[in-house]
DNA sequence: TCGCCATATACAGCTCATCGGTATATGCTT
DNA sequence: AAGCATATACCGATGAGCTGTATATGGCGA
């Protein structure tokens, strides 16, 4: 395991992989829509991550296939990869939710 | 403005002075508790977290006082500031969101 | 009274994820 | 012919955060 928090990128690089496997070019525009247009990987980025989170075992080739001469390498996310990004989604729940109810409070005062 | 992540620590340093202004040290209990105990700041991590976000202007020195000889400053955030967090806070909710459907329809697939 | 812990701020050096840019290759559109 | 979408890959630079350390005071237990 780990018990540092992910980074953005990787956090919706594993995303996009956890309903089913896609290829590098698939995460990159799925990430595109997640966000809604507010996060585009860079390919340096999402290559970098794919190769860390195979080392960790997180994410795993799900097969290739070559599409027009071109490759196209399928990963999957691993059973301790969903483990590990249900844990970090509890951890951003509760930091995201602590946020607002200060946020909340400070409008509160602001009207006091 | 800013298009980028914020980093955990400095999401949750933010956080920490949403509410009410706080001295280093207090951020650094305040972002424990946060978390459920789960990050607990580096005084290096704090302090340049505090001086960087003194830059762009989301925090400012509140006051200073002198407490048994030893200064205690006090950070507050700035509205800019609080829009930042705001903004962050919905970015991270939509992430998180998306991360929790796809992890539900990947148990779905495993139970077909 | 000696050492340890909590409080409190600060800096220096390192690591590593991410960024920016580039290379390579194919096929479709303008 | 140029440009864009698809597709993977590498390399150097950047910078937030980490580790460790220095400084200083006061309280507590051995």
């Amino acid at each position: 395991m780990n018990d540092g928090a992910l980074r953005e990128p990787t956090f919706l690089v594993l995303t996009a992989l956890a309903a089913q496997p896609q290829h590098g070019y698939g995460v990159l525009r799925d990430v595109e829509t997640i966000s809604g247009g507010q996060v585009t990987l860079r390919a340096g980025t999402l290559y970098a991550a794919l190769d860390r989170l195979s080392a960790e075992g997180w994410v795993e080739v799900d097969r290739e296939e070559v599409v027009d001469s071109r490759l196209r390498r399928y990963y999957r996310l691993t059973e301790p990869g969903a483990t590990r990004l249900a844990a970090e989604v509890q951890r951003r729940q509760r930091h995201t939710t602590a946020a607002e109810q200060r946020l909340q409070l400070r409008s509160a005062e602001g009207l006091a």
